[in-house]
DNA sequence: TTCCGACAGTGGGGTCGCAAT
DNA sequence: ATTGCGACCCCACTATCGGAA
């Protein structure tokens, strides 16, 4: 098949605008592509590369050699030049990559240069990736849609699952099967505003878990060997030692575990998640890095344990077979209770302590891999500031036009001006981005980049955040965590938005 | 007919490793 | 030594479609 006809299929999935006509032409196209070249269509189509990375990014695609006029590309033929273009390291490696990207786009025309482009930026905006595709495969395959689901969460790869779907159908999708060694998609949460709210979603009685600020970790053991998987289902085996030991020394040598690593502090509150995430991805001299930040692990939940699947099982058995397996100090503390009042008490108490909040979770859903599911509902405390804007910066995709990105300020007593301390674009809705368009051209001042307007600092916005951690890339040595935008306030002037002060009382 | 679950899109800050400067 | 880039940790929120109620 020709990367023209992927290419073409992607742009008329793309003017579609409903889900099920954007299914039929990917299935359709999925019926006739040839079994060898099956897995790399599916790939390109949901937005993704059979390399998963190849050292090419959004700067090394800025100025593209002559695009062609015919399509001769075949999809073997990119395949095969991302592969050498992945194969490049070591000295001259950047010389040799961009030759190799120049000769990939001077052999296409302009239409699969513009795919290219998208496909390798992850940028496809078709408005159909996995959760559409899924669909397609089922569509053209013949195979219900819930078994290609399935299988996805137990392979972690759609187009090996979706080539295997159309060559096999049902009988080859059933053929997947946890395997450990092998990360599956991990279950993800809702959030909820408070606990009472998280409760009253489920209904009864719930289980109560700290939510603690760091990396999320798939724990593998079969017999000695033990690897570790992050949310992403990359290996990171080699830079938790600690983990590893642990799971070596648990009773049973076949089991799949779900949990959190966490750098603590002697007295046992969490360092900033930047001391763990810096822990966690760094690979080299990891012997010495344990000892300055030694890692502690928690697991909170159980897919396989002595050989047998517990995906299916319900909470609070998978629950009870974890506590069985895995010593107290692992575990991560856990209350259940149906009672708002004892619920918010302990999210409280659990805050106090430094952590990031809870997670409520059903006690009867099963282990829904790979999904944002009602059953897990996470809780966190959160702020809010009156800031300045400072500056917007011009929308992309479906926010082309609209000044979409806000920089925001906090009010400096001491010398009278504003300190920025981050951007945020979420939160808004498409009244509130007209709005904002309307307001800051009308309050633009300064020279601009075509990119950033900068704006006369007078409009107060109240911003809610996570917490404020430290920067070197803004003046004030801090930055908003998860900054969105609640409302902008016209009731308020510049001069009465929060300060620094109040910022950097809120770093310790 | 209305409601709501699932998805895709739009980007945020911080960190590391690697190659080039 | 520093810089630029790619990749991947953490992530919130809104709009939309289409099946469920």
């Amino acid at each position: 098949m020709l990367l023209i006809d992927v290419a073409r299929v992607s742009e008329e999935v793309a003017r579609t605008s409903a889900r099920l006509g954007k299914i039929r032409l990917l299935a359709e196209l999925l019926g006739r592509v040839e079994r060898a070249e099956a897995e790399i269509a599916i790939s390109y189509l949901s937005g993704e590369l059979p390399q998963r990375q190849v050292g090419v990014g959004y700067r090394s695609l800025r100025d593209l050699p002559e695009p062609r006029q015919v399509a001769t590309m075949t999809l073997g033929r990119v395949d095969d030049l991302l592969e050498r273009i992945k194969a490049q390291t070591g000295p001259g490696s950047q010389a040799a990559r961009r030759a190799l990207v120049t000769e990939l786009f001077g052999g296409a025309t302009r239409q699969e240069q513009s795919f290219l482009v998208r496909l390798l930026t992850g940028e496809l905006r078709q408005g159909a990736l996995d959760g559409v595709m899924i669909e397609a495969i089922a569509r053209a395959s013949g195979a219900p849609s819930a078994e290609v689901r399935r299988a996805l969460t137990l392979r972690g790869w759609l187009p090996a699952v979706g080539s295997a779907a159309l060559t096999g159908g049902v009988e080859a999708l059933r053929a997947f099967q946890v395997e450990v060694g092998r990360p599956v998609a991990p279950m993800l949460a809702q959030s909820a505003p408070t606990v009472t709210a998280a409760l009253e979603k489920i209904g009864g009685e719930a289980a109560l878990e700290w939510k603690l600020d760091g990396i999320r970790v798939q724990a593998h053991r079969s017999g000695e060997v033990v690897a570790v998987f992050t949310r992403t289902l990359d290996d990171i085996t080699a830079q938790v030692p600690e983990l590893v030991e642990a799971v070596r020394e648990l009773p049973y040598d076949d089991l799949i575990l779900d949990g959190e690593v966490i750098a603590l502090r002697p007295d046992g509150r969490p360092e900033p998640f930047q001391v763990t995430a810096a822990r966690v991805a760094s690979r080299t001299d990891v012997a010495r890095l344990r000892e300055a930040t030694p890692l502690s692990v928690f697991f909170f939940d159980a897919l396989r344990l002595r050989g047998k699947d517990l995906l299916d099982l319900p909470d609070a058995e998978r629950h009870a077979a974890l506590s069985d397996a895995v010593p107290e100090s692992l575990l991560t503390p856990r209350l259940v209770t149906a009672d708002p009042a004892e619920g918010e008490a302990f999210f409280a108490e659990v805050v106090r302590r430094g952590h990031e909040g809870v997670v409520v979770k059903s006690p009867q859903t099963p282990y829904a891999a790979g999904r944002r599911g009602a059953g897990w509902i996470k809780v966190k405390p959160r702020h809010t500031l009156d800031l300045v804007v400072l500056a917007v910066e011009w929308g992309s995709g479906r926010r082309q036009g609209k000044l979409s990105n806000i920089h925001l300020g906090a009010r400096d007593p001491e010398t009278g001006g504003f300190v920025m301390l981050g951007k945020t674009f979420k939160g808004l809705t498409d009244e509130l981005l007209a709005w904002q368009t309307e307001r800051f051209l009308q309050l633009a001042d300064g020279p601009t980049d075509g990119w950033t307007v900068h704006v006369r600092p007078v409009q107060v916005v109240e911003i809610a955040f996570d917490g404020v951690q430290r920067s070197t890339r803004y003046p004030g040595g801090m930055a908003l965590r998860f900054a969105r935008v609640l409302r902008y306030r016209d009731d308020k002037t510049a001069a009465e938005a929060d300060t620094v002060d109040t910022v950097r009382s809120l770093l310790l």
